[in-house]
DNA sequence: TCGTAGTTTGTAAACGTTTACTGTTCTTAA
DNA sequence: TTAAGAACAGTAAACGTTTACAAACTACGA
């Protein structure tokens, strides 16, 4: 009788399996796994011996021989284009919350502000078992799309709404947004409105803003003005862009940025030129932003419902590997946030 | 000739297994796996037509298959207090990045601001398969140090930096940063300083800087004035403890802020009070934010090198699970940021 | 032609689980 | 006392990999 090869492996993890609860229980490792599973399967008597052995040695049933068995992971992945961005992050902690409150686990990845190239950032997570995939934004890689669409691995695009996407997108309609925020400037009078924009490479959201802007312009027959300025992490360098606009078009009279940053660096430069904010130009941000009710004049932005947005994302997802509940798009409302820093347009000569 | 008993899983993820590309290119799956992890070791030709085959159907080997039979996951997961802070979330994208580069992924996890329970927290963690566990803070809770212990699974705390800790720390020193910082006030002449601090309650960055600003008045002979303040997210309350400190000690002269947040909401109400920042009152807030070099007056604050803890936490992480290279301790060094809102002290009577 | 060494491929075991199936023991009614 | 059925426990297969070992083939020198 040959003796059974040994194949070893050098453990780098000194856990208890399964087998030694069986051990020092004295059962089976299906009982085992039975008395911690479906407890009412076995015997009083056996199930206390094998919970206290458990107990014991700290047993964990190992989720990879799990995940193995039972071709489930509980992993839904998230991928959004920068974590340390009170934006984004806040979407994506309510993810992770959901997802552990319903048992699950997340992986989080960022893709920086460029997704046309996903699929190579996104293998790793899908070959670690990852079961649903949540990104950010529009999604801009034919790869990536086929391969979730072939392969069956839900897909769902959140933080920004699309009317119309390739997979369901569940987040605010940053076009929308800006038509009302915009449109709530007119009501109030203005008529000369310049937009301060970040950079529209790859971005989705200042694309939209962009679009309503120029939507709205022409509409009204005016030939829109906007202005681009660099933005590196939480800093903004709106100042520039302000004096560009004072320069060239001296009859504006509210300028809406794009992000708050922008609005906040606008603001300093405003006050270093001398130029009062809300009695000479009105100023508008964009997503909430806690600070931006503290700023010297607090300042008028768009709302956004983060936290909902990403329970609602997670829970989709959740619902969608749990039931077969088909993944739909779900629009969230914004809110214009009116503070100081907007104001009736001066008197014009 | 009993015939296998069939135990067909239904699957939840269609894709293709070692078996199908071995199949398709009609060799045996060891002949795949080594034509993918070791190509040196089989035939050109059979390995071209084992790779034309695991590409034709977008094979990715499954990691959890791997991790079962490598015993190594090469997951490394974090628990921080709030993922949508920017003092926690710029460390925490660090190391996410830092992982990915090397060819980790990571989970992230949300502990909130009480580290003393954080075992039931971790396990899931750990049964996914974690391989270190970075937490930032002090960790409180007795059961995750034995479990670690016990179990060799490596242990690091990140973000605070401690002199003596249980485990590893790699951060900042919160202590030596308050000192540094109220010293900085007292060479300018300040002899009147208070502190406002967020809650201390399971909070060992407010402790520290609490404990610093108590040694200082202790040396000094002086009763420490320190009021608290309640911090919601990213909002604070600083205005009542401003009033408190102006009724009670009208001749304070520096108030320092143990959260920037702290002090922008101490900025807006010293505003409506009329005190003047900094000629009658000089503030500082703590933990560079960007948004502080925005407001008006400029903030003084203390600069974290948050990016350099995380890929510090992260590579000493990694470093330790593939070389056994011990893991060690190490503290960055902060800076305190000297900005408008600190002035000599008024002239006193 | 043969033996040997080197190269390449295949077979099967192992990683930690869950669970279908089978076998054993216990209970209960005739 | 025995048969039948219920309740419980154990055996073994399976999930997708990697890899030790064995087997087969190749090249080459004597």
């Amino acid at each position: 009788m040959a003796k059974p090869k040994s194949q070893a492996i050098q453990a780098r993890r000194i856990r208890p399996t399964i087998h030694d609860v069986a051990k020092a229980a004295g059962v089976s490792i299906a009982t085992v796994s039975r008395a911690l599973n479906s407890p009412d399967s076995v015997r009083k008597e056996l199930r206390e011996r094998v919970v206290a052995a458990a107990d014991s040695m700290d047993y964990m049933a190992d989720s990879v021989g799990k995940a193995l068995r039972r071709q489930r992971t509980q992993i839904i992945s998230t991928m959004l284009p920068r974590l340390a961005d009170p934006l984004f992050s806040a979407v994506a902690s309510a993810i992770q919350e959901t997802l552990e409150e319903n048992g699950y686990l997340g992986f989080v990845q960022t893709s920086g502000f460029d997704n046309t190239n996903l699929f190579d950032r996104a293998k790793r997570l899908i070959e670690h078992g990852t079961e649903g995939l949540i990104i950010f934004g529009r999604i801009d890689d034919q790869r990536l799309l086929d391969y979730c669409r072939a392969h069956q691995l839900p897909l769902l695009s959140a933080y920004s709404y699309f009317e119309k996407a390739e997979v369901p997108t569940i987040g605010f309609d940053n076009y929308l947004a800006t038509r009302q925020l915009v449109e709530m400037l007119h009501t109030l009078g203005h008529s000369r409105i310049a937009m301060i924009s970040g950079s529209d490479k790859g971005n989705d959201r200042q694309q939209s803003r962009i679009r309503a802007f120029r939507d709205i312009n022409a509409e009204l027959g005016q030939e829109p003005v906007i202005e681009f300025t660099h933005m590196d992490f939480d800093m903004a360098d709106g100042g520039a862009a302000l004096r560009r606009i004072m320069e060239n078009h001296p009859e504006t009279t509210a300028l809406v940025c794009n992000r708050c940053v922008i609005a906040f660096s606008v603001m300093v430069e405003a006050r270093r030129l001398g130029i009062a904010v809300p009695e000479h130009l009105s100023l508008t941000g964009f997503d909430d932003i806690d600070y931006a009710a503290l700023f010297d004049p607090s300042l008028t932005t768009v709302a956004v419902p983060s936290e909902k947005i990403g329970r609602a994302a997670a829970k989709a997802m959740i619902a969608h590997l749990e039931t077969g509940a088909p993944l739909g798009s779900r629009r969230f409302e914004t809110e214009v946030i009116l503070r100081r820093s907007v104001a009736r347009p001066r008197a014009t000569a």
